[in-house]
RNA sequence: GGGCGCAUAGCUCAGUUGGUUAGAGCACCUGCCUUACAAGCAGGGGGUCGGCGGUUCGAGUCCGUCUGCGCCCACCA
């Protein structure tokens, strides 16, 4: 632990620091400032600083909590990651520096499928629960892809562990790189003992409540990964197939119906039509005989179908997609199942199937899909019932999104949580959460409302994967022994967290495991999501640290993007609202995309994902971040490398500009009081800057960080452009040593409160430049006030004249092409007479600046301010 | 098919409740070594505000409609 008393003091114990007392001793600017070093220098200072550490707070209302997301860490990042966990953090250091204690966690989501995937590859190996656990195992030195070696689970784990250890280290660089103030004390994983112990505990609640229940039901199945999938994992994507006309035999002759699944056929059970068709009326109630299998099964009526499509009568399996499973539930039809976990023909021949069918099921069996459908069509083209020959369609088809073939509906027992989808109060009640949530921007509320309006059925939240959250359960086994799922045994919260594939179900001995009579643990893991779901319960301390609970929740801030509103956001909305009764945030903030220049969303699959390495090399941490605040929140940005180099260009401006007013400043008498401000440009552009912080200030109020950032650096760079070019003979010293005070006071407090301003934006930059006069950091130091300034009255209009009044002198030089040393011989002003009047209180700098050597005529005339000036022009 | 968003300079975007001549940055053009900065500075050109219709004294802004693009959802007969 660090020396709580080598801390920076918390900006909200401090008065403003007054402006006048600022002590340089031994502080130096340097000569040649560069950006080049500052990431490393600072981010390692502000580690061992513990600048962003969350601490001190005694009341829920002086703490700013926010819910960060936890990226995937075997997942790679590119710059839209970089976008927008920047933009939380500009909320994060805005929030510091207003004085919150900013509670600011990080979490890694290193549990689930998309760790094992990246297990499997890097090593070489797969997970076969069966094989015996190896303790020396040692990964192949040289893994084969193509086969991989089989592990035990535990030896599986492992690995998974010592992977994402590695990852997370590289994803921990990057974000100290890029500049975000996480408080990585507070750092979690999803897979950690910690959030195990919650993830379980919520579900024990859940299913104490009646809230998570096992069923057994129709679900939709990767066959490739052999588990369940939720809903919200889907993702529809075209996928080639073919429309096949099959005859079914009927006593008054066949009836044709339409399919792209023929290898179905030995899982039909029913034809159905709509019941106002009056095509097929009259067979409702008949039966009619499959081609092929010759299994009798009835002709229904049913809404569901449609009569425009297809045939207008369809073939109902179990299960060729959820219109089936809609069908076979709302009708009773029995299930004949004929696909396999595995994607296979199931090996058995069903006892449905008999006489000439059987010789049709045995050509079949054990095939995956594909070959038994060309095998299926095959026979129908040999029997002639296939009528004319198949037609190619693209056609949507759902897949796991993370999956590269189309899901199949398997009927398995799993673990589901209420969730709205099968229960009317349930769904209106968690609508009114969204409602009662305020969305950043507003419009992003559509897409929860959408998505919970559209739920049709709970949130299964078992996987039958490895590397998760086991569910803490056990099931008895009866004397056969089978199983009985009817009452699992449910573990004991004060025991959590168990693995009920090595720990052992209360009144039971480890001797009872797997034998008849004994019990068996829940072979399944909780799908990520679940986990996730918790972040708020996790990092908050949900009955582990009543303080921090008390402290932090519900919290304030949820950024993500807009992408897993369905998933993330939603499932924590269910997750607070079934287990505290309230919402996990009081807001919730959406960042855009970052495209590519096309506008297409970036993926690394599509190869269009720029890697953040490359830019925040070529550019470094305060340009990317400069870019990524350019992108107001719920919009898409393009990515354009071009616009990089803005940014850097201001924090360039930064350090030359603050270098020259603190050097300016350190080489005059130091005094830098308010008081000192005394000619008209100069209390005119500290009025202006008052003007700034406060438009600034509300937009962070709003959260437009964009906003803020705008009127902030249009400020800067007039301030450089004309103010400091204007002064800068009089800085000097050319008009005595009281104007020279004048322009030194303000030059350094606007430095002063410019740097506090974009010190959210460009963290390094200004951390480097507030250390060359001050102790401590800028990002615990007070968000400007324009109190702090308000003792300086002037009129801002002056600061627009005189820019009128620039490019008119400038103007004249670089028509006439010459330098800007060139004297002026005379100048002309006009305007109305209030312009005038206050451009007079700046005509000595004006003068000293445009190297007026002329006369100057003033004339009232017209409604806007008009410089014309003359060079002389030096013929060669 | 449903929802949401976007459409303003070559590019990326501002443009508050309708109100003088529609702004910025990038890019471009012309210049300038000027004691903070040449990775800089100064000056400049560039727009039928996607189309059509309406309300209004007045529309980039409000209403209707059409078109194009993007994202989310639905869509396996």
């Amino acid at each position: 632990m660090t020396d709580q008393s080598t801390q920076p003091t918390p900006a909200t114990t401090l008065p403003h620091r007054p402006v006048d007392v600022v002590d340089r001793g031994g502080r130096a600017v340097p000569d040649r400032p560069a950006l080049e070093g500052l990431e490393e220098k600072w981010s390692q200072r502000w580690l061992t600083d513990r600048t962003y550490a969350f601490d001190g707070a005694t009341s829920r209302d002086e703490v700013f909590s926010i819910d960060t997301p936890p990226p995937t860490v075997s997942g790679s990042l590119h710059v839209g990651h970089i976008f927008s966990y920047t933009h939380t953090d500009l909320v994060a250091r805005y929030q510091r520096m207003r004085g919150k204690k900013v509670f600011y966690p990080m979490g890694w989501d290193d549990n689930g499928l998309p760790t094992e995937r990246r297990v499997q590859n890097y090593y070489g190996v797969r997970c076969d629960p069966t094989v015996p656990y190896d303790p020396d195992f040692t990964p192949p030195a040289k893994p084969n892809p193509k086969r991989p070696l089989p592990i035990s689970r535990r030896n599986f784990v492992a690995l998974c562990h010592e992977l994402t250890d590695l990852d997370e280290k590289a994803f921990e660089d990057l974000w100290r790189r890029v500049g975000l103030s996480v408080d990585w004390d507070t750092l979690y994983t999803t897979i950690s003992d910690d959030a195990q112990t919650v993830a379980q505990k919520a579900f024990l609640r859940n299913a104490a409540r009646g809230e998570a229940y096992l069923a057994e039901a129709p679900t939709l199945w990767d066959v490739t990964f052999q588990t369940a999938v939720a809903q919200a994992e889907l993702e529809a994507r075209e996928y080639p197939g073919a429309m096949h006309r099959l005859a079914f035999h009927g006593d008054d002759g066949d009836v044709e119906i339409e399919t792209t699944r023929p290898e179905l056929l030995p899982a039909c059970v029913a034809l159905i039509a709509h019941p106002d068709d009056e095509r097929y009326q009259p067979l409702f109630g008949s039966t009619v005989t499959t081609p092929l299998y010759g299994v009798e099964v009835p002709v229904l009526a049913h809404p569901g179908a449609e009569k425009d499509k297809g045939a207008g009568i369809a073939m109902c399996c179990t299960f060729g997609d959820l219109t089936d499973v809609v069908w076979w539930r709302e009708l009773q039809l029995p299930n004949r199942t004929v696909i396999g976990r595995d994607g296979r023909i199931l090996r058995e021949v069903p006892d449905w199937i008999t006489g000439d069918g059987v010789a049709s099921y045995e050509s079949i069996v054990g095939k995956t899909v594909h070959t038994a459908r060309e095998l299926t069509v095959a026979a129908l083209r040999e029997s002639g019932e296939l009528i004319g020959e198949p037609t190619q369609t693209q056609r949507m088809a759902n897949f796991f999104e993370k999956g590269d073939k189309p899901l199949e509906v398997v009927s398995t027992r799993q673990w589901y949580i209420h969730n709205g989808g099968r229960d009317a109060d349930l769904k209106a009640k968690l609508l009114a959460r969204g409602a009662e949530l305020q969305w950043v921007p507003e419009f992003m509320k559509h897409r929860y409302d959408n998505w919970v309006t559209g739920l049709n059925g709970d949130w299964l939240i078992s996987r039958q994967r490895f590397f998760g959250v086991p569910f803490p359960v056990w099931y008895r086994l009866d004397a056969d022994g089978e199983p009985d799922a009817s009452a699992p045994i449910m573990a004991d919260e004060s025991l959590l967290p168990v693995d009920p594939s090595s720990d052992c179900p209360p009144g039971f001995t480890e001797d009872q495991r797997g034998v008849p009579g004994g019990f068996i643990g829940d072979p399944d893991v909780m799908d990520t999501w679940a986990t996730s779901s918790l972040s708020p319960q996790i990092v908050c301390g949900w009955e582990r640290d009543p303080q921090r609970w008390a402290l932090t929740f519900p919290m304030d801030f949820a950024p993500q993007a807009h992408d897993i509103i369905r998933t993330w956001l939603f499932s924590r909305v269910v997750r607070s609202h079934l287990e505290h009764d309230s919402l996990p945030w009081a807001r919730t903030a959406i960042s855009g995309f970052v495209t590519d220049p096309d506008r297409k969303k970036m993926s690394k699959s599509k190869g269009n994902a720029t890697v953040p390495d490359e830019v925040l090399n070529k550019f470094g941490a305060d340009a990317v971040r400069w870019r990524a605040a350019m992108a107001r929140p719920g919009l898409d940005s393009p990515f354009d490398e071009a616009q990089m180099k803005v940014g850097r260009r201001l924090a360039m401006k930064v350090l030359n500009a603050s270098k020259f007013v603190l050097g300016m400043v350190t080489e005059g008498d130091g005094a830098t009081g308010l008081d000192r401000i005394t000619e008209p440009v100069d209390r005119a552009v500290v009025s202006g800057l008052s003007q700034v912080i406060e438009q600034a200030t509300d937009r962070f109020e709003a959260f437009d960080y964009t906003g803020a950032l705008e009127v902030t650096e249009a400020f800067f760079w007039s301030f450089c452009d004309d103010y400091v070019e204007l002064v800068k003979e009089r800085a000097y010293g050319a008009r005595g040593p009281e104007a020279a005070a004048s322009a030194h006071a303000a030059l350094s407090v606007t430095i002063d409160v410019v740097l506090r301003l974009l010190a959210p934006f460009l963290p390094f930059v200004t951390e480097e430049v507030w250390s060359w006069s001050h102790d401590g950091s800028i990002h615990r130091a007070a968000w400007p006030s324009p109190a702090e300034i308000a003792a300086v009255e002037g009129d801002p209009a002056l600061i627009d004249d005189v820019g009128a009044a620039l490019i008119g002198l400038r103007g004249a030089k670089s028509n006439a092409k010459v330098s800007m040393k060139t004297p002026i011989t005379d100048v002309v002003v006009t305007g109305p007479q209030d312009s005038l009047d206050r451009l007079r209180g700046a005509a000595g700098d004006l003068v000293a600046v445009g190297r007026v050597v002329g006369d100057i005529s003033w004339t009232a005339e017209g409604e806007h301010l008009a410089v014309t000036a003359s060079v002389v022009v030096e013929q060669d």
